[in-house]
DNA sequence: ATAACTTTGCAACTCGGTTGCATAAACTTT
DNA sequence: AAAGTTTATGCAACCGAGTTGCAAAGTTAT
C-alpha cells in the first residue's frame, strides 16, 4: 500500500491510477502548480480528468488553491494537518524571473485591521519579485 | 474646463469624451468597478474602447488593477499623488454577500519578513468576507 | 452476474481578456 | 483652411482558462 494511497484514503477519497500521478507529481514539486503545467506533464491524460482531479483535492483540503495574479490558478499540497483555516494560511510568492509560484510555508499571514464592521473569512496575500534561485 | 479633463491632463491623457464618461464612473463609485461593470454601465460603447481606456488609464497612474479573485480584474483610482510603489499599496476588500470589492485606503499592507534573497517588488493583499453594509 | 455508483474522456461552450485592422477624430504643418 | 500625421475608436475575430453535459469505462455492493 503506497503512502499516496494513505494520504487520499485519509482525506477520503479513492486512490485511482489518476490522483495517485497527479499526487505523486504536486509531491515532488516544491512549488505550485497550474492545470496547464499538469497537461504539460502528463500529455496523454485530459485535462477535464486533471481539472476534476484537482477540483476534488481542493474540496478534500488536500490541497490548496493559489491565484497568483497570472491569469492561471495555481495549487500546491496543504500542510499535514492543515484545515485551510485563516490561521493556516501562508504567504505566497511569485517570482516574475521564473515565474514560479512558491508557498512560503513559514511566512503566515500577518494580521490587518479592518473597518468597523468588515468581518474577514479568508485572506489572499501574493508577494511578487524574484526568487532566491534568480537573484544575483 | 472640467475637473475631470484637469485629472486627466495633469496623467497626461488627451481629455476625450469616451475618458471623461468613464473616469466619471470611476469617481462617482466607493467599490473598484470591472469591465463588465462599465460594459453594462455604459451599453452603447464598445467593449474594446472601454477595455483602452482602462489600460491608458492604468498606466498613467490614474487607476489601479485588483486581482481580487473573482476571475475578473477590477480597477479604482488611485489617490492624488500615488505611484503605486510598494508604500503606496493598500489591501483590498472583496464581500462575498454583496460582491463588492473595496479599496481599504487606510489600511496599508503590512510588511512580510521573507525566506533569504527573495526581494520584494510588490504585494497583491485580498481579504474576503463580508462588508459593513452585508453585516446584520 | 447484475445493479448502483463513481470516475474518466470527449465535445463543446462560456467568459474575460486581447490583437489586427480599418475608420474616424484630433492635432500639426504649411 | 487643406493636406498630412498622429491618436482614438469600433468591429471582427481570436485565445486560453475554466467549466458543463453526457456517455463510456471502471469500481463496489448485492
Amino acid at each position: 500500500m503506497k503512502d499516496t494511497d494513505d494520504k487520499l484514503i485519509s482525506r477520503n477519497m479513492k486512490p485511482t491510477a489518476m490522483r495517485e500521478l497527479v499526487l505523486d507529481a504536486l509531491l515532488e514539486q516544491n512549488v505550485a502548480v497550474s492545470l496547464s503545467d499538469l497537461e504539460k506533464k502528463f500529455d496523454r491524460a485530459d485535462k477535464v480528468t486533471l481539472y476534476r482531479t484537482l477540483k476534488t483535492f481542493e474540496e478534500n483540503k488536500l490541497i490548496h488553491s493559489i491565484d497568483d495574479g497570472t491569469g492561471s490558478v495555481k495549487y500546491a499540497l496543504c500542510a499535514e494537518n492543515c484545515q485551510c483555516n485563516p490561521h493556516d494560511l501562508h504567504v505566497h510568492f511569485f517570482c516574475t524571473k521564473c515565474k514560479r509560484t512558491y508557498c512560503l510555508n513559514d511566512t503566515p499571514i500577518p494580521s490587518v485591521t479592518l473597518p468597523l464592521n468588515f468581518e474577514i473569512k479568508t485572506i489572499n496575500m501574493v508577494v511578487k519579485g524574484t526568487c532566491a534561485n534568480c537573484k544575483e
